[in-house]
DNA sequence: AACCCGATTTACT
DNA sequence: GTAAATCGGGTTA
């Protein structure tokens, strides 16, 4: 059924990844759900952290890939990105809830269910997900993805909140999921679809 | 200063 | 229901 990616999937280039993890699912101890938000960032992306080299904070970025690269936004949320391709890495920006409902619940507070993983902050504190996880590896006990059930309509966007490349199409959705942070825009392509 | 954001309020279709 | 405005708030380079 569904077996865990392995490593070779993501030791790829970032935008490759991100379009392919939509659909897939991401678990994360007793809690998780189906992909439906991602954007790549790269070494040679002005948006990146990346961009201008290792420093102390992006330092997962640059070692093995399918680990996972986790910074601080804003102050006070935390956002969970998959390393791929060296300097390069996916930011997982929203689930389908899928089993550990209430967990998430609990760590969220009570928020509505389409709003409880439509972001990289909430789906973070959904999930549990903080700084201490920055450089863990996949396929490590309770925190994993696996490959998609089945094929996803995937349509490609703008990536949210950057001021750099922002014309770059790297933001990939799951097409008319309810579970994103934002509709994609007028203007989003469609990536895959399933036939 | 700028930042890969979220919750809330206020205003509109 | 979307859209804009506002504030909160740590860390980076």
């Amino acid at each position: 059924m569904n077996a865990p990616l392995p490593t070779p999937f993501f030791a790829r280039p970032a935008a490759e990844v991100a379009a392919d993890l939509i659909g897939c699912t991401l678990t994360v101890g007793e809690a998780g759900g189906l992909i439906v938000e991602t954007e790549a960032y790269d070494g040679t992306d002005p948006a990146s952290h990346s961009v201008k080299g290792p420093t102390r904070r992006n330092a997962s970025m640059f070692g093995p890939p399918a680990h996972a690269y986790v910074y601080r936004s804003y102050g006070m949320h935390w956002c969970l990105n998959l390393v791929c391709e060296p300097a390069s890495a996916v930011l997982i920006r929203a689930i389908e809830p899928a089993f550990g409902i209430e967990a998430m619940e609990h760590r969220r507070g009570l928020s509505t269910r389409h709003l409880l993983c439509a972001g990289p902050g909430r789906l973070t504190q959904a999930l549990g997900i903080t700084g201490a996880d920055d450089g863990r590896p996949l396929a490590e006990a309770g925190f994993a993805v696996m490959t998609a059930a089945g094929p996803v309509d995937v349509v490609a966007d703008r990536r949210i909140g950057i001021s750099q490349a922002v014309e770059r199409p790297w933001r990939f959705l799951a097409a008319g999921s309810r579970f994103v942070s934002r509709p994609p825009t007028r203007d989003a392509l469609p990536w895959r679809v399933p036939r």
